[in-house]
DNA sequence: AGCTTATGTATGCAGTTGCATTTATTGCAT
DNA sequence: ATGCAATAAATGCAACTGCATACATAAGCT
């Protein structure tokens, strides 16, 4: 705890910033251009939709996508004024929401998705061969923890 | 152009996101507990003090951090508000603002580092081997590209 | 020179975020 | 059962961001 880092470990981690900073500009234009909504609501729609019976609770978006909890509060607010996401009291637990995914929000994410996908792959995928893809995935599972 | 990424690609670029918005939000939580400014501040500081004569434009402020040019804008006007930081005319092309760093500037900018290096290295440089930080670097540059 | 395009910066406005706090519900200890 | 800490979600308000545009200077063309 509180030793300096070296200059490797700052220049990698400038790097980190600078370029995820570009990437995400990169990708969320692609997916204006396109007239589709942000990169987050992407992920929030993924999540619930991926979720057994396309239901999630909202803690757990919150910490799959290490959004804060008052940004995921006023997205699903946004999803669900525009009709893409509901929000249903929770049987287990009345402090959760439990939220589900309509038609029309699952039919905007997989309108996105060609859109995203072909954004990670312009950008992103096809810079690395797969196993840079591997690698860099192992060292950044390595930052993730406590 | 316009394939689709493979599973390890989506994979990867899923890890990148979460991973750093976990990383930023822990060392920005530092500055915080600290009683100091958002890591942006920082790196602008840092770029300007930096420059020969602790003098840079404020186009170039906003390349080297790829912050769009209306955030660096005003990012500055806070910096200037705060005496952190001068706005001058450029001789050679009136267009261009030239920031200076103030001296209360610097010594803000001394004062974050050891909280800002020491975040750094506990939830990054400590969990890399040197090689590993200079793999990583490398993969990163890899997607800097056009 | 005059016109057109390009570049660097600033700004009004709407939408979003962050902070701190509030409300609601649950679980645990007494 | 009652009180108290813990967890999930929502919200008022101030600050910040993004978009589109405006403004100022510069550079190139005729």
């Amino acid at each position: 705890m509180h030793a300096k880092p070296t200059a490797e470990v700052v220049d990698a981690w400038i790097s980190l910033l600078r370029t995820e900073r570009t990437l995400i500009d990169k990708v969320e234009e692609r997916l204006k251009r396109a007239g589709l909504p942000p990169l987050d609501w992407y992920h929030v729609l993924n999540e619930v939709d991926q979720a057994p019976k396309s239901m999630l609770r909202q803690a757990q978006v919150q910490e799959r996508t290490q959004l804060a909890q008052y940004t995921v509060c006023r997205l699903v607010d946004r999803l669900e004024r525009d009709g893409l996401m509901q929000r249903h009291p929770c049987q287990q637990d009345g402090r959760n929401n439990v939220l589900r995914i309509t038609g029309k929000g699952r039919a905007l994410r997989r309108s996105m998705w060609p859109i995203y996908a072909a954004a990670i792959d312009d950008h992103f995928g096809s810079r690395l061969t797969r196993a840079e893809a591997e690698q860099l995935a192992g060292l950044l599972a390595k930052l993730d923890g406590a």
